[in-house]
DNA sequence: TTGGTCAGTGAACAGTTGTAACCACAGTCG
DNA sequence: CGACTGTGGTTACAACTGTTCACTGACCAA
């Protein structure tokens, strides 16, 4: 980050990370399409019109949510694929990572599984952008492992875009057991693992 | 259907299923925690008021619409999963068969994948509670099947939500590719059914 | 034919919404 | 130091929201 950014910019960027926050906040319990402007800016306690220094609708916002949202996995799908080369070891490791991301960041994963098909066009067409990224960065792990090397690149193409989507799905069945008891937690990590290794086992047959 | 009712109740169910209608309309382009009473009843030409003689609220409204659209699926589940014995037959059968309720019912489609997730709590249930019931329903047809003979009760479980959602997942791209060009909504199909044969492959070699 | 039931109406309510205009004043820079 | 920049505040507007109330008039059973 090249030098300090003036006290000016700084407070800026301070109010916009707040109502970034606000809205996040906000979308626990409501979508997108029906947040209001001025109920962000109440809840950071700012005047509405200084919604507009910032982001040009609510939309927007949620472009940027989108981002933060996302930006931040990049690095975990790296993790999760490249593990070790035994399947069941890596299964387990990425159902960790996992179970670990959504009790950190629930809201992130709420407000990407509520959009993904929400009501808001530019939001969808931007999750929908960075999944696709997703599942080439899995496709290019995918490609250095020997057991794939007669695959088609359709196949893997396949086969890393039921992976991305597998992977959101667990997230949201997580998130939606995060304050059930933990036998219920623990019931939903193991539906998982089991739902990761028949796709792995479907894997290492495919070419029969 | 008991006997023919008087025209009193007929006129009645049918502005009601006027407003279902125009609800399920408005809300390909929106969700509906945004959607109001008098949007509603406005594209109906009728009085705000009259919308309390037929739901108490939008979110009613909501969980009505899950079970108009959810209810004509349990026949094809019987249909998708008991159709012939050969895996390529079935799973070829099975896409024609998503792609064809798609195409006659885009709209529904596209509310239960929004809302699944929604903000609206009361329709996320019922929602969730459908497609349960779905996924038990696939779980009796597995049992039937020989090649299940020896596994867990869990495990036919976790097979059955597995195809549910996968099924969800591939009724939501085709959605997606409704009006792409012709060549797109092929390579969607053709993805969707190699997805579908990863799957059964791994249960082929489950008990290995 | 009479009389009750009830789907739909119309007006009015207090709140809310997004957005425009103008203003204040702290931070920045020549 | 003084002028400029621009974040944020204030006020105001028209449009919209869900919900209430008393009402009309067509249907239907007696």
């Amino acid at each position: 980050m090249s030098h300090t950014l003036g006290v000016r910019q700084a407070q800026k960027q301070k109010t916009r990370q707040a109502l970034l926050d606000a809205a996040l906040g906000l979308l626990e319990e409501q979508s997108l399409s029906s947040l209001g402007l001025r109920e962000v800016t109440r809840e950071v306690g700012v005047a509405p019109t200084a919604f507009y220094r910032h982001f040009r609708s609510i939309a927007d916002l949620g472009v940027v949510l989108v981002e933060e949202a996302l930006g931040s996995l990049h690095e975990m799908i790296r993790m999760v694929v490249s593990a070790t080369d035994d399947p069941d070891e890596r299964i387990a490791s990425a159902i960790g990572l996992i179970v670990g991301h959504v009790e950190a960041h629930p809201a992130h994963i709420r407000f990407i599984a509520r959009e993904r098909s929400g009501g808001v066009r530019p939001v969808r067409e931007a999750i929908r952008g960075q999944l696709a990224r997703f599942a080439e960065e899995v496709k290019a792990q995918l490609v250095k492992d020997p057991q794939a090397e007669a695959w088609t690149d359709d196949d893997l193409s396949m086969l890393a875009s039921l992976y991305v989507d597998q992977m959101l799905f667990t997230a949201s069945l997580v998130l939606e057991a995060l304050d059930a008891p933990p036998e219920e937690r623990e019931r939903v990590a193991h539906v998982a693992t089991r739902q990761l290794r028949l796709i792995s086992i479907g894997r290492q047959h495919w070419l029969d």
